[in-house]
DNA sequence: AATGAATGAGCATTCATTCAT
DNA sequence: AATGAATGAATGCTCATTCAT
């Protein structure tokens, strides 16, 4: 009965094994410039074999952007359910969490990024699509939890936050590609950290109701 | 003389013929899909026709991308020197105009936004490289130009503008790549032109001074 | 004694099942379209152990087809050692034992001659090679054995017998795969019985000696 | 004017050199241990030319039936069209000049028939199989019209002319894979010629009217 | 200027087969 | 006896790019 149990956690091991090299050669050499064998070579096992673990290549890649995901989600989840926080210096802790995803591993969550935005997303099974729009929707219904407390505590303007959480999910996948854009247009010192954390201080203010005395609140 | 002139302007044409065709062809199959011959066959020639006037199928990708740069720096020119409008409300009118921009072409907006955060770009002619930089510079020089008068005129809080402006690029660059990416995972309506202005205005308000009374400033 | 009995049963049961699933997948996908894995999910065994019971794909087929060969020899058998039938009808026996062959399992029967007709023959393991050979020498044997009947009988022409059922044999199979690939040209009606039957026809009148002039009619 | 012309003819010789390439490798490999590298290898030229000649591997088998067919086709009107020949004396001849298709290149005819009656066939685009389906219509109906021939003479029985011809067709092919498989379980001398020929004669027997003196036709 | 023709260099994927357990 | 796991070895096909004409 224990050998079910260790075959069980060997072929996990396996598979994250192979997830681990996928990271690295796709991290370094992107999504078309990574050839299965290099990734077979990194995981010290042949091209075959990855085929046991991951159906082809495209879904290997939407596996390690659920990974990212998870963590991410996990991130955020730290954040919005931190109760010492006021809903606006959980605005300000969510940029300090994205920031942080991002420094945890930049090359692979740039690569996530861009698969999310590409086209071979169209091609996956749809059991992994769902479980990857499932991660997504966790996510921004995380970010959007946060903005619906601060609506419900009458500190933040009543707008739609789904639509404020795409906002910001936006505005932290944009600029971390457009950091990355940049550096190659031109290379120049990381700009990333202040210019998240200043835009989430923007949206800040920015949802933030006037703390009106009289209780006529503002627009 | 006269002649060297009109085989001038037959060249420039030739190669907006080309243009015209791989945007075609780019804009309903994505980079990848695309072939070489797939743009030639568009444009009624012959592969190596387009080799006379583009090095590779990466730069005549990158001359798409800075044509629409283009058109997109026109229209951040007319929002920024629209003498009309106070700091405030150019906000809001950029924001319309990018949407503008992405209405006139959604799929080629997509794929130079998904082309500007490739890997494509590293492989780029040096020449090419620096006119992207330079129109990318020219988009965000724009942009910065109307924080800058807004915080000159006292109605913006003092952010560097040029931060502010990579703000706005990534959120409208974000949103739409977002946008795109959730249509693929679950189809639904257009979202972005609200959200969009929504990002815009929480913007505007987040960079706004209040009005003080008295002349005192706030945070 | 019984142990060693009832393993041995037990084995040949097995490789029966295994031999039964392989005709269900060979039937259906053909030699190529058939992988040793889908071989073995319909046997409900693992790849692995077909190897047990078969050195490898070709001989496992191989096994097929002298199954078949059996059936087929059986068959004829039953006709050449008929003895209420005379030659001539045994002819016409004959065609009709061929086609139940063939309308007992069709698509078993093409593959077993495009097997016997084809490359994979050359690689089989010499043991094989020879009971197969023996099979068909048989099976030619009992045919042949009809036309020396005939000829004994002197209501046959003195042909050479052997040759006689190589061209019976011949035709049965060309028409089988012509059959099939007519089909496959231009799908219609079955046209094989009735064409097998007319051969049988011609070839009996072909080789039956003219009601000689004293008078002894033939059939 | 005559640059085009020579354009075409060089073309048509490239193409000819592939099929003549493949015709060697195909005819010594058989059609899946041919690999297409081998065949390009041999014809002097990359895979990749052979790609702008034929759509794929299977369609470059299918051309080089395609030729086997006119070739048949050829020899089997000169027989049918032979005016100095009776029905009788045309399937006898027949027989010779399928013989002769035989011996003219028995590899490739052996692969062309195996081909026939493959699983490839199904897959090939429906210009081609148009094309070898008219190919093998009109040698059927080259050999029918032999049969048509001596029934119309009174000569023959009246059968159907176009099931004779399938059975002719079916015992020649039937002959030569039989001949080829019975080479590979036990090699021994070239048994097809003598047995084609007797083959021939039977059948021309099994069909002709007995010479009746006073008019009253045989069964 | 234009192109027909050719190709080098890749690459994801399959599958029969093996072997430690 | 049975098998889960692993893999070596192939291979058909694509496509950006070149170059003689």
């Amino acid at each position: 009965m224990g050998i079910a149990e260790r075959r069980e956690r060997e072929k996990r091991m396996r598979r994250q094994q192979i997830l681990d090299a996928a990271k690295r050669v796709f991290s370094s050499k992107g999504f078309s410039g990574a050839t299965v064998e290099s990734i077979a070579e990194e995981a010290e096992l042949s091209p075959a074999t990855l085929y046991l673990y991951f159906k082809n290549k495209d879904e290997l890649y939407a596996s390690l952007n659920l990974q990212m995901l998870e963590v991410l989600n996990q991130k955020i989840q730290e954040v919005s359910g931190n109760q010492g926080l006021a809903p606006g210096e959980k605005i300000k802790a969510l940029g300090e969490a994205l920031y942080q995803v991002y420094e945890f591993d930049p090359l692979i969550l740039i690569n996530v990024l861009q698969f999310q935005s590409s086209e071979a997303l169209r091609d996956l099974s749809s059991e992994l699509l769902s479980e990857i729009k499932e991660g997504s929707t966790t996510a921004l219904r995380g970010i959007a939890k946060i903005f619906q407390q601060g609506i419900e505590e009458k500190t933040f303007k009543p707008h739609n936050p789904i639509a404020l959480a795409d906002i910001v999910w936006s505005v932290f996948a944009g600029l971390v590609l457009w950091e990355e854009s940049k550096r190659t247009l031109n290379p120049e010192k990381n700009f990333l950290r202040p210019t998240l954390r200043l835009a989430m201080e923007i949206i800040r203010k920015g949802v933030e109701l006037p703390p009106s005395a009289n209780g006529i609140p503002g627009t």
